[in-house]
DNA sequence: ATAAAAACTGACTATTTTGGTGGGTTAAGT
DNA sequence: ACTTAACCCACCAAAATAGTCAGTTTTTAT
């Protein structure tokens, strides 16, 4: 798992789409506009979100692209591995025999905390993001009385699973 | 918090640091040539882990580099963030009224998870990884029916040899 | 029918990051 | 003195990132 700013605006865009394509289909010109990506760039990312199955585009006036599934169907994770690219991983090549088995092991752990984050953004879907969002836009309502202060869930299981690799 | 291969590469080298400098420091032709990363990337990446006190250098014959913390003060978050580029973060400037309110929401969202995964990786020290290393390390050894035992004692030169192989 | 809106496509460009070369200078050990 | 290594710097090549441009299709609205 690569955490890199396409992968940011991967999740952006899934993001602004959740939210505005409830009723009819969102063109890629207003979350363009909105989160401030270029068209293009958006384009390209869409591309691969679309192969991926993940959004379905509609052509034409009122067109635009809208979720294939449901927002608590979309992970975090699956997202951001539509847009990057699958990262070959091993540098031994996954074969049984490699020459030096000390890269390795610092290659297994490595992969074994990737693996960790993946799983942790896994269990996170469009729809816990969307509540959060409005939550967020709850408390900046409530602003001027209380200074309210979002607390980000706590994840307490990706600490625990840290026994697993270790 | 940004996971690229430049981060797994300084994770791994100072694992290696971590499992070879205890009695002397190593040189990172040594690193260079156990880990295959040429010695001037290598060289660039201890440039910003020392700067970041992270690591110390000692010059010439019988110098190298060495841990400036013990291994479980060290974790895997600073390592990373040492090498990377503080990722500037916020499009919106920080400032307190930004234009666009949505991609704010949408950027503090992924901040808490990049928040989460740092926090992750801050629990995790290199002790933890040796720690694991060398388990892993017994369980190969224990997997051979004929378990070796290797006269090292008066050729430190040979132990030195015996390190690179494992 | 026609015009417009939008997804799609592909080729091309610019910038940044990544990873590496090569050539030094400086500090320390033999 | 000589060697070893960190340290420093300028530069380079490939890749990834981000964006531009110029179209083509498909569909809807006039």
């Amino acid at each position: 798992m690569r955490l890199t700013t396409k992968g940011r605006y991967a999740v952006t865009a899934m993001l602004d789409l959740a939210f505005h394509s409830q009723l009819k289909p969102v063109t890629l010109t207003e979350i363009a506009a909105r989160q401030t990506i270029s068209l293009s760039y958006l384009e390209q990312l869409f591309a691969r979100l679309r192969r991926a199955n993940m959004v379905k585009g509609v052509r034409g006036p009122g067109g635009g692209y809208s979720l294939a599934g449901s927002p608590d169907e979309i992970n975090i994770a699956d997202i951001i591995a539509a847009v990057d690219e699958p990262l070959d991983a091993t540098k031994c090549g996954g074969e049984a025999n490699c020459q030096n088995e000390k890269a390795c092991l610092t290659h297994d752990l490595w992969m074994g905390l990737s693996d960790q984050i993946r799983d942790y953004l896994k269990g996170i879907t469009l729809a816990q993001l969307l509540e959060k969002h409005r939550i967020q836009e709850i408390a900046k309502r409530q602003e001027q009385d209380t200074p309210q202060v979002i607390e980000i869930q706590r994840h307490p299981e990706l600490m625990s699973n840290l026994n697993d690799i270790l």
